[in-house]
DNA sequence: GGGAAAAATTGATCTAGGTCAATGGATATT
DNA sequence: AATATCCATTGACCTAGATCAATTTTTCCC
C-alpha cells in the first residue's frame, strides 16, 4: 500500500481500488540513509523515484571549480528521477543524494513500461507531472533572471518553506544561485 | 504535406504514409507576420504550434517593471506552445509573437485529442519532446547558476548559432540575464 | 533614396553581491 | 562530556556587471 503515491495520482485521475493493486504490485519500498546515493553522475537510471519522507539532492558537479550546483530538492510527495537518463537510458548529468533518512519507492525501467501497458491511464498522470515539472522549471528561469537575489530569497521561502526548514542555507544558496554569506545578510535585516 | 515535421516525428518513432496522411488531417497552416501574436498573456492556448520558418519569441512581462523577459525563442523544427495552458486550459503565463514573417501548423485542443485517440503511437513522440525541453530548461537553470555572464553568451552562440543570427542582441541579452550593453563590451575583445 | 525609428556602441559612474578570512555556534561522534 | 566537524555569521574589501546618457550604426518604411 503506498498510500501517499495514491493520494497523489487521485488527484489527477481516477482509479478503482483494484487497479491500486496491481498498481502496488509493480513498485518496491527503499531507504535511505543520510549521504546515501540514489544516483550517481555518469550511471544510468534504471528507477523512477517517488518520496513518501524525508529530503533529497539533486546537483550538477562543475568539473572546472569543482563545486557542487543544486539543481533540486526532492521531499515528500516528490519525484526525484532523472527523467533523460531513465528514459532514454544516457548517462545521468547529475547525483541525487539523501539528506537524511529518506523512504522512497521505486519501480524499475522494465517494470514501468509494463504498468503503463497494463494501466494505460496513468499515461496521463505521467504526463501532468511532467507538465508541471515543466512548468516549475519556466517559472525558475524568469525568477533568476528577473529577481534580485534578495526577492528570490524570500519567493523561495515563500515557495517551499518545507524545503527552507530541513535543508540547510548554504545548499539553499547554491539552489539559488548566491553565496551563503548573502543569505545570512539578507536575515539579518 | 508537412513535410518538416514528418522528418522531425521519424526521428523518433515509426510511422507508415498512410498514418503520416491521416496525421496530416489534424493539422492546419498559418502564416503570421512580424509583430502578430500567437498567444497573449492571460489568454488560453488552444493550439499546439510547430515552427516550420521564421522566428518567433516568447516573453513574460514584469509587471513591476514594465520589462518584457524572454522565455525562450521558437524557429524552425521547435515547438511554440505554452503547454500548462493549452493542457490544463488555464490563462498563459506569458506571450508569443512573431519576430518576422513566420510559418506554422497547428492543431487545435480537441484535434489533439482525436489525433493522439486514432495514432497513439504519437503519445511517446510528444513525451520525448517534452523530456528533451525539460532536459535543456534544467542545463539553463545550471548555465544561469554557474556561469558568468561573458560564458553564458559564448556558449548561447555554441549551442544555438542559428537563433543567434536572426534574433537581435537585446533580445539574446534578455534571454541570458544581462544587459544589451555587456554583450556589446564583450564583443569588442 | 532619404528620413525616422530601432538597435548597437561607447564612456562614465555606481552598486549588488562575491570573495576571503576570522569567529562563533551547532551537531555529531567517541 | 569532550572533541571534531560542519555550518552560519560578521567584517573588510573588491569586482562583475548594471545603469544612464550620448553617439553612431543599422533597419525600416513612404
Amino acid at each position: 500500500m503506498h498510500l501517499k503515491l495514491h493520494q497523489n495520482i487521485l488527484q489527477h485521475i481516477k482509479m478503482t481500488e483494484e487497479e491500486m493493486i496491481l498498481f502496488d504490485s509493480y513498485w518496491t519500498e527503499r531507504v535511505l540513509q543520510k549521504g546515501e546515493y540514489l544516483l550517481r553522475n555518469g550511471e544510468l537510471s534504471i528507477t523512477d523515484n517517488y518520496v513518501v519522507s524525508g529530503a533529497l539532492k539533486a546537483f550538477y558537479i562543475n568539473p572546472t571549480r569543482g563545486t557542487e550546483e543544486i539543481l533540486f530538492f526532492a521531499i515528500e510527495d516528490w519525484w526525484a528521477t532523472d527523467l533523460l537518463s531513465f528514459n532514454k537510458q544516457k548517462p545521468s548529468n547529475y547525483t541525487i543524494q539523501a539528506l537524511e533518512t529518506t523512504h522512497i519507492i521505486q519501480i524499475h525501467r522494465q517494470a514501468f513500461q509494463d504498468m503503463l501497458a497494463s494501466l494505460p491511464q496513468l499515461e496521463r498522470y505521467f504526463r501532468i507531472i511532467l507538465e508541471s515539472y515543466l512548468g516549475s522549471l519556466q517559472r525558475r528561469i524568469i525568477v533568476q533572471n528577473t529577481m534580485a537575489a534578495e526577492e528570490r530569497y524570500h519567493d523561495f521561502i515563500a515557495h517551499y518553506p518545507l524545503i527552507a526548514q530541513k535543508v540547510p542555507q548554504y545548499l539553499i544558496a547554491s539552489y539559488l544561485g548566491i553565496s551563503p554569506e548573502f543569505i545570512s545578510r539578507i536575515k539579518n535585516k
